[in-house]
DNA sequence: AAGCACACCTGCTAGC
DNA sequence: TGCTAGCAGGTGTGCT
């Protein structure tokens, strides 16, 4: 579920909310949550610290704490992080509740369990959560310019969309973003990256850039299974402006004609055969 | 290197 | 109504 815009929607409110309050008590219930490290490294590593500030590259979330430790979640599929008054009903699959001060907590709810929660010291990043070490350019916060994207797309020629997915490549999309920029700029999926001409690398560059802000402004895509949502439990309404994903059968923004889907690499493309022929 | 299948889980929906 | 199969936003591994 959560992509860059919701992942950066948590994170933003995380920075409003939880940055600079000394964190209680931890509990966790959840094994598979902190399987990277054990429940004892979580609370032991957060317990009486202070999360200093919200960052993020690609999906991780990067806390830093006051003792230069790093709190580092993902929530993979289907994590939340939600506050809530100390004492309210937690939401089953509630794995680890860290306490606040005024009386509330903090909560990583995920029912899947694809997702985790690690406290690292940043120098061990590459051995304790390698996933990150590996990441490319953050698509928002690296990707300023055409120039910075076009080394990406001629590095090797790849089929457009495993590339824009990849992590290690792009760090941030996911597979509903790439489907939505694939398709306002125009391209298909199965497009080698390498074949893009110098002002089709503008056109992607330029609609990634404005999909990414949208999505950032309409605080990310919530699905009909309401598996994202934010801190406060908020959705997001950037799903009101997909012109692709999720629309199979119905018309293109462009064309008219239908939404085409097809199953590839494992997971769902949605695409207009005739607007990225 | 790159691409693919599959594994990891639970919950929801469509179809019978 | 009730069962089952299929599907889901992500990533890591292991195989061609």
């Amino acid at each position: 579920m959560p992509e860059l815009p919701e992942v950066e929607t948590v994170r933003r409110g995380l920075a409003a909310t939880v940055v600079g309050r000394p964190l209680g008590p931890v509990v966790v219930t959840g094994q598979r949550t902190v399987r990277r490290t054990s429940p004892a490294a979580v609370v032991k590593g957060l317990r009486g610290r202070t999360i200093v500030a919200a960052q993020r590259r690609g999906k991780y979330l990067m806390l830093p704490l006051d003792d230069a430790k790093l709190l580092v979640v993902h929530l993979r599929m289907s994590g939340q992080l939600r506050l809530a008054p100390e004492g309210s009903p937690r939401p089953k699959h509630t794995h680890v509740v860290v306490g606040l001060d005024r009386d509330e907590e903090l909560r990583f709810v995920d029912p899947r369990t694809f997702g985790e929660v690690v406290v690292v010291d940043p120098a061990r990043l590459p051995e304790e959560a390698p996933g990150i070490a590996g990441l490319g350019p953050d698509a928002w916060d690296d990707l300023a310019s055409p120039g910075d994207l076009a080394p990406v797309l001629m590095a090797r020629s790849r089929a457009l969309k495993p590339l824009l997915l990849d992590q290690h490549a792009i760090a941030g999309l996911g597979n509903i973003y790439t489907d939505e920029v694939l398709h306002r700029a125009g391209l298909s999926p199965w497009r080698a990256s390498s074949s893009l001409s110098p002002s089709e690398v503008e056109r992607l560059h330029g609609v990634l850039r404005a999909v990414l802000g949208e999505a950032i402004e309409a605080r990310g895509s919530t699905l009909g299974d309401d598996q994202y949502v934010d801190l406060a439990g908020g959705g997001g309404t950037f799903q009101q402006r997909h012109l692709a994903y999720g629309r199979e059968g119905q018309p293109c923004g462009g064309c008219g004609g239908p939404i085409a889907r097809v199953k590839w690499a494992g997971r769902s493309t949605f695409w207009c055969p005739t607007c990225q022929a």
